[in-house]
RNA sequence: GCUAGCGUAGCUCAACGGUAGAGCACUGGUUUUGUAAACCAGUGGUUGUGGGUUCAAAUCCCACCGCUAGCUCCA
C-alpha cells in the first residue's frame, strides 16, 4: 500500500492517485485552505497532482510561512503579469519568467515598447486578474504537440526554446489560467488569489537567454508576497537600504567625490574619507607585519614586456587603458598587430573587435567594406604597411611575411623593441620582481611581499557604480611565495586574519565560497597533483574552521582555485569582498626558484590575495555597513565641543586644546546658532561625541557628554571624558557594542 | 558596450513652449542662547555641452558627456 510520512514523523496510508490537495484536506480543512504547494521526496509539487505510490513517501505541506512557497507565489505572479501584459500589448511575444530571491521578472518582447508609466495600468489589470481567483491548470503535451500548441499561440521564442533546449523531453508542461497558456514547468500556487501583495518595481533590458548576440528583451522586474504587510517591510527595507547608499553618504559627510573632468569611475578622495582610509590601511598594515608580511611598494605603471610575460597584455586588453608608447606610430601599429595575430574571426568576435577597434579609434581603410575574414587581414596589414612607410620604419621581415600570423610576428619583433608601458591591472608582476631580486632559500619561505596597490581596469561606462565599481582601485594585496607543503597552513592563517579583522569592523558574519576546477576540462594549467591537494587542503580548511561555505565546481582560475570571502552586513545584505587565490602559472611564466633542503631549484605556488578586495570597495561596504556612523576610532570627527553661548567660547577653545593634545580628533563650533541647532548639527554630521559647555562646566572645569544616539552622559571631568573615549578608541568599541 | 530613464543654485526638488523659483546650506546682521532646526536680510543659475526647430526653448528634435536601474563583461 502506498502512504506517506508527513513531517511530525507520523505516517499515512494513502489511496491511489491521492492528490496532495486531499492529503491536507484529510488532515484538516484549515490545512489545506492554507496550503500552497506540497514538498514531495524533496522537491516542490503542486497540490493538485497525485502523489506517488509509493511507500513512505515525505510529504510535507506548504504554507505562507515557508520559504518555498514565497517562491512559488511569484513565480505564479509572473504568469499573472505576463498575462496581464498579453492583454494590454497584444502580439507580445513571452520569454522567461522565474523567481528570484526578493521577487521575480519576466522576459518579454512587445510590439510597442512598455514603459514604466505603463505600470499602473498592469498592476491594475493583474489586481482585476487576482481577484477573480482562477485556478492554475496544468496539463501535459507530447513535444511534437506542445510545438504546435506555442506556434499556434504565436509564441516565437517559446518555439525557440522548445527547438533548442526542451526537444529531447518526452512531454512538456503548460499552466492555463482562463484564456492564457503558458509552456512552464511549474509548480504553481493553487489560485491566484494567494497572491496577497504584489507591486511592479522597474523596467530593464535583458538579452534573449542571457546572450549578447542575441535580440534584446524587455525584462520586468515585479515583486509578490502573501500579505500587504510583508510587502511593506520589504519596500521599508529597500527605503532603509537607499538611506545607506553609499553615494549618498559619501556626498552628504564629504568622504569621497568623482568628477566627470577628473574622470568617471576615478575615486577623489575627501580628506574625511581619506582619514578613515589611511586608519583602516594602518590596521590592516600592523596585522599584517604582525603576522609575518613584508610591506613594499611598487609604481603605478610597468614596462609592456613585463605584462607581455605575466599574459596580462594583451588578452584582457579590453579591459585595459590603453599602452603608452613613446613612438608615435606605436600605438597603432600596436592595435593592428593585435587585429593580425587574432586572425579570421567568426561573425560573433568580429562583431567585439569592431566594437574594440572602434572604441579605440582605429580606422583601418577598406576594413567595414571587406566580406571575408581573409579580405579584413588583408586590409589590416596594408594599413600597417602603410604606417611602416609614412614613419620611414624598414621591416624587412614584415615586407617578406606571409599570412596575418607571420605579419603579426614580424610587427611584434618591433613593438618589443619600443618602450612602452601599462597602467599596471595587477600588482602581482611587480611583487614577482622583488621575489626574484633576491636568492631564495626554502629557509626563506613563505615570502610574503604585501601592498596597498593601485591597479587600473578600463571597465565598461555601464559597470561603474559608486565606490564599488570603478576604473582605479587600491587592492589590499599581498602575494605569497611557498613551497607545496606550506600552501595550507598559508590559507589557514589567512582566512583566520580575515576573520579578525572582519570582526573588529563588525562583519563578523560571512560565508567562503571555493572555485574548484570543472571536471574533465583541460583548460586548467599546473599538475593534477598540485591540484587535488590545494583543492583538498581548501576543502578540509574551511571544515576544520566550521565556516559555512559553498563549494562550485567550474569556478576556479585556469591557474589555481580560489576562496571568496562574501559578508553578511548589518542589514542583511551580501557583499562579496575579495578572494585569495592558489596560482601555478605565474612561477613558471617568471621561472621563479627557490633553493631546496636538497640544493635543487623548486618552483614556488604563488597566493595571490586581497581578503577585502579593496579598499575603495571596501569603504563603500563600511559605509553602507554603518549608514555612515562610523565607530570613535574610524569617525573623522570624534568629539565636537559645543559652547552653550559666546561666554562659553574660551572655555570651549580650552577644551578643544585639551581633547587634541590628547590625541582626539575634535573640533569646536563657536557658531551663533543656538545650543539645539548645533547639536543637531554635529548628530548629522554623525560625530560620536558632543561636549556642551557653559557656565557651569567653565566653572567646575568639566563637559556635558553627549553621546550621538544616546544623548546626554551628563557631566564629566574633561580627564573622565577623555579616558572614556581613549578606552572606547583602543579597545577598537564598535556602536552599540 | 546594449536597453530604459534622468541631468535646473553647493544639496533636495519645483517650473514642462511665454519674465527660472522654494527649502536647506552659505554670507552679513539681530539674538547670548542649556541638549535634534531662533529671527531678518543677502549672495548664488548662459537650466550638463554643442547644434537644430520656433517670434519665443529648462521645456520639442539630434549628437556628445555624465548619472541611475538592469543586461553583457569582470585576469
Amino acid at each position: 500500500m502506498p502512504s506517506v510520512c508527513l513531517p511530525d514523523g507520523s505516517s499515512r496510508v494513502i489511496s491511489p492517485g491521492l492528490t496532495a490537495r486531499e492529503l491536507a484536506e484529510s488532515i484538516g480543512r484549515k490545512l489545506a485552505q492554507a496550503a500552497i504547494a506540497a514538498v514531495v521526496d524533496g522537491e516542490v509539487r503542486d497540490l493538485s497532482a497525485p502523489l506517488p505510490e509509493t511507500e513512505n513517501t515525505k510529504v510535507k505541506l506548504l504554507t505562507d510561512r515557508d520559504p518555498e512557497a514565497l517562491e512559488v507565489l511569484r513565480h505564479s505572479c509572473a504568469h499573472i503579469m505576463a498575462r496581464a501584459v498579453v492583454r494590454l500589448f497584444p502580439g507580445s511575444q513571452l520569454a522567461f519568467g522565474p523567481a528570484l530571491e526578493n521577487g521575480f521578472y519576466y522576459d518579454i518582447e512587445s510590439p510597442t515598447p512598455i514603459r514604466e508609466e505603463d505600470f499602473p495600468r498592469i498592476e491594475e489589470e493583474m489586481r482585476r486578474l487576482i481577484s477573480l481567483e482562477e485556478p492554475f491548470e496544468r496539463f501535459e503535451r507530447p513535444v511534437e504537440q506542445a510545438r504546435e500548441l506555442v506556434r499556434d499561440m504565436g509564441q516565437k521564442l517559446k518555439v525557440e526554446h522548445i527547438d533548442e533546449d526542451l526537444a529531447r523531453f518526452p512531454s512538456l508542461s503548460f499552466y492555463r489560467q482562463g484564456e492564457f497558456v503558458d509552456l512552464c514547468r511549474g509548480p504553481h500556487i493553487p489560485h491566484a488569489g494567494k497572491v496577497g501583495a504584489f507591486k511592479l518595481m522597474s523596467l530593464a533590458g535583458a538579452y534573449w537567454k542571457g546572450d549578447a548576440g542575441r535580440q534584446q528583451l524587455q525584462r520586468l522586474y515585479a515583486t509578490a508576497f502573501f500579505s500587504q504587510k510583508d510587502l511593506d517591510a520589504y519596500l521599508k527595507q529597500l527605503e532603509e537600504a537607499k538611506k545607506r547608499d553609499h553615494r549618498v553618504l559619501g556626498k552628504q559627510l564629504h568622504l569621497f567625490t568623482i568628477s566627470p573632468l577628473a574622470g568617471p569611475g576615478l575615486i577623489l578622495w575627501m580628506p574625511k574619507g581619506a582619514l578613515i582610509r589611511g586608519l583602516l590601511e594602518q590596521f590592516l598594515r600592523d596585522e599584517l607585519v604582525r603576522r609575518g608580511y613584508d610591506p613594499v611598494y611598487t609604481p603605478h605603471v610597468g614596462r609592456l614586456e613585463m605584462y607581455r610575460t605575466s599574459g596580462h597584455f594583451p588578452y584582457y586588453r579590453d579591459a585595459q587603458f590603453p599602452p603608452l608608447y613613446h613612438h608615435p606610430a606605436a600605438s597603432a601599429l600596436d592595435l593592428l598587430q593585435y587585429r593580425l595575430a587574432s586572425g579570421p574571426l567568426d561573425e560573433a568576435r568580429e562583431r567585439e573587435m569592431g566594437l574594440f577597434l572602434s572604441q579605440a579609434s582605429l580606422v583601418i581603410p577598406g576594413y567595414t567594406e571587406a566580406k571575408t575574414p581573409a579580405a579584413k587581414l588583408e586590409a589590416t596589414a596594408r594599413q600597417a604597411a602603410e604606417i611602416l612607410r609614412l614613419h620611414s620604419i624598414n621591416l624587412p621581415d614584415f615586407d617578406r611575411a606571409v599570412g596575418s600570423e607571420a605579419q603579426a610576428k614580424a610587427l611584434l619583433v618591433w613593438l618589443e623593441r619600443q618602450e612602452g608601458y601599462l597602467l599596471k591591472p595587477m600588482n602581482c608582476p611587480h611583487h614577482i620582481q622583488i621575489f626574484k631580486a633576491v636568492q631564495r632559500s626554502y629557509r626563506d619561505l613563505p615570502v610574503r611581499l604585501a601592498e596597498f596597490g593601485t591597479v587600473y581596469r578600463y571597465e565598461q561606462t555601464g559597470e561603474l557604480s559608486g565606490m564599488t565599481r570603478v576604473r582605479g582601485f587600491t587592492q589590499d594585496d599581498a602575494h605569497l611565495f611557498v613551497t607545496p607543503e606550506q600552501v595550507e597552513e598559508e590559507l589557514r592563517a589567512n582566512i583566520e586574519l580575515v576573520r579578525f579583522v572582519l570582526k573588529t569592523l563588525g562583519l563578523g558574519d560571512y560565508r567562503v565560497r571555493i572555485g574548484l576546477r570543472a571536471k574533465g576540462s583541460d583548460k586548467y594549467v599546473g599538475s593534477d597533483d598540485d591540484w587535488n591537494a590545494a583543492e583538498a587542503a581548501l576543502l578540509r580548511i574551511v571544515k576544520s574552521l566550521d565556516m559555512p561555505h559553498t563549494a562550485e565546481e567550474g569556478e576556479a582560475a585556469f591557474y589555481g582555485p580560489k576562496i571568496d570571502f562574501v559578508v553578511r552586513d548589518c542589514i542583511g545584505r551580501e557583499w562579496q569582498l575579495g578572494t585569495v587565490q592558489l596560482d601555478y602559472n605565474l612561477p613558471r611564466r617568471f621561472d621563479l626558484e627557490y633553493i631546496g633542503a636538497d640544493n635543487k631549484a623548486h618552483r614556488p605556488v604563488m597566493i595571490h590575495r586581497a581578503p577585502f578586495g579593496s579598499m575603495e570597495r571596501f569603504m563603500g561596504i563600511l559605509i553602507e555597513h554603518f549608514a555612515g556612523a562610523f565607530p570613535t576610532w574610524l569617525a573623522p570627527e570624534q568629539v565636537r565641543v559645543l559652547p552653550v553661548s559666546e561666554k562659553a567660547a574660551e572655555y570651549a577653545r580650552g577644551v578643544e586644546a585639551r581633547l587634541r593634545a590628547a590625541g582626539l580628533r575634535a573640533t569646536s563650533d563657536l557658531g551663533s546658532d543656538k545650543i539645539g541647532a548645533r547639536i543637531r548639527a554635529a548628530t548629522l554630521d554623525k560625530v560620536p561625541y558632543m561636549a556642551v559647555v557653559g557656565e557651569k562646566e567653565a566653572q567646575s572645569g568639566g563637559v556635558a557628554a553627549r553621546d550621538r544616539v544616546a544623548g546626554d552622559l551628563g557631566t564629566m571631568g574633561v580627564d573622565e571624558f577623555i579616558a572614556r573615549l581613549d578606552a572606547e578608541i583602543r579597545a577598537r568599541r564598535l556602536p552599540g557594542g
